[in-house]
RNA sequence: GGAGAAAUGGCAGAGCGGUCGAAUGCGGCAGUCUUGAAAACUGUUGAGGGUCACACCUCCGGGGGUUCGAAUCCCUCUUUCUCCGCCA
């Protein structure tokens, strides 16, 4: 969410920059404004008739004391008035602020300079390639055709438990998932991040700090018995951690990473492109998550995507980085690389990861601070990235490692893995 | 799940219904002393709103109530601890 301040200072521009993501703002932005302005009259308002309030009240109880109780009870009715008063200006005072949180909820983050105008996936800009596409064998299989015949892994047999979506991973399926993490884990520790695990289900309170809710509450497995939401991504509750927190500057930065399955609904998706792997209601991913000096978010952004592309050129997959324009950037991200792997048998891009600075748009909900040198308390920026989403890099090395003899591991894998190929 | 106790500032820990945003200790910060450090001493040290700055207002787990006035009394929820039960 926006800080009201910084929207009153930069009117023009955030209304200028939000038009990237094809949103006229102006009335929105009017509207905050104004209604700030009448929440800070109110306040006023009611404040001093609070001040009188307590004012008259200290004069009571001196006159009890001195045992003057004639004009003590005449103050009281004085005091019953005031109560009216308070109580009416109350109501209006949390009227206004409701307002206005419901209107702030409805901004998104307004965009770095660098986000491309854009309605759709299209117009991202693929800023980064590399890796060879491999020749395939003209009897190529998707990555579904290829889980069934080494039975790796059983669609079916999910959609018998529990329903589709929820894949069952046997067997050696089982074992490179496993070995996915594990060699994940490793790199991001390896790169300094601080190996969390974390619950997979949230509180209320923490699916509003990240912003998933109110808006996105569709999206997310509710437990109502107990109020409680299945995580859509460890985002979630890592990001979390820091609510309501005050950090010295010397704690910056920090950087943790965790290994959690994440559950979404995706209602309304179907069709061929959700086939497979491409698509799922649980799946596992491995997150990094930063915390860092505003003045060094964009500095750690780029660490982030770096830190990536090492993973992936490890890994010898094909890969390309976007820029993600106006229209496809995230509501609460500032700016979004996302990374997507060449599934040569589907001949199509696989988004596997996504990494984005959310400047102090989540700090500012989670009230996530530091202490900054002049003594003050500033809002933290915070960012995260997938390093890596599970099922779609899964996808990609079974389609791109596919042989005649069987499924090639990729090198980094083997000494988790313990064995070479799948066959 | 049952019975009991508790929840106060970074931590520990006081707090007869008014003078309590809250004693005291520790920790943090600044200074004195010291070549430097430690010790000692002095001062300072919660968050939010509001203001040019003050004033002023709100917050003692959350919500509600009683009262002219609530950290203090009542109700309720949540959490923690102890005991019992169940259990990976």
């Amino acid at each position: 969410m926006l800080q009201v301040p910084f929207i009153r200072e930069n009117k023009d521009n955030v209304i200028k920059q939000l038009a990237v993501r094809n949103i006229d703002a102006t009335k929105m932005i009017e509207d905050v404004i104004s209604l700030d302005e009448e929440r800070k009259q109110t306040q006023t308002l009611l404040d001093n008739a609070l001040a009188e309030s307590n004012t008259l009240s200290k004069e009571i109880g001196n006159l009890y004391k001195s045992g003057k109780a004639d004009e003590a009870n005449a103050l009281k009715e004085k005091t019953t008035e005031l109560k009216e008063t308070t109580k009416t200006l109350n109501d209006k005072l949390s009227q206004t602020v409701d307002a206005l949180n419901e209107l702030l909820y409805k901004i998104p983050n307004v965009p770095h300079s660098s986000v491309p105008k854009g309605s759709t996936e299209d117009d991202n800009e693929v800023v980064f390639s590399e890796g060879t596409i491999p020749t395939l064998d003209k009897n190529a299989l998707p990555h579904w055709e290829l889980a069934k015949k080494y039975d790796i892994i059983d669609f079916e047999l999910g959609n018998k438990i529990t329903g589709a979506g929820f894949p069952v991973y046997k067997g050696k399926g089982a074992r490179l998932q496993r070995a996915l993490i594990a060699y994940f884990l490793d790199k991001n520790t390896e790169a300094g991040y601080t190996e969390y695990q974390l619950p997979l289900l949230v509180n209320e309170a923490s699916g509003f700090g990240t912003g998933q809710l109110p808006d996105k509450e569709g999206q997310m497995y509710h437990v109502t018995e107990d109020n409680l939401y299945l995580i859509p991504t460890s985002e979630v509750p890592g990001t979390n951690i820091f609510r309501d927190v005050i950090l010295e500057e010397s704690q910056l930065p920090i950087g943790i990473t965790g290994y959690t399955p994440c559950f979404r609904r995706e209602a309304g998706s179907y069709g061929a492109h959700v086939r497979g792997l491409n698509r799922l209601h649980q799946f596992d991913k491995v997150e990094i998550l930063r915390v860092e000096h505003p003045n060094r978010s964009y500095e750690a952004l780029d660490e982030m995507v770096e830190h990536v592309k090492t993973i992936l050129k490890e890994l010898k997959l094909p890969y390309r980085i976007l820029r993600l324009c106006g229209g496809d950037v995230g509501f609460t991200s500032a700016l979004t690389f996302d990374f997507e792997v060449f599934s040569t048998a589907q001949e199509r891009w696989l988004e596997i990861s996504s990494v984005s600075n959310f400047e102090t748009f989540q700090a500012n909900r989670l009230k996530l601070r530091f202490k900054n040198s002049e003594g003050k308390n500033e809002l933290a920026h915070t960012l995260n990235g997938s390093s890596l989403a599970l099922p779609r890099v899964l996808a990609g090395i079974l389609e791109n490692y596919q042989t005649k003899d069987g499924i090639e591991i990729p090198e980094v894998l083997i000494p988790y893995t313990g064995f070479k190929i799948i066959d």
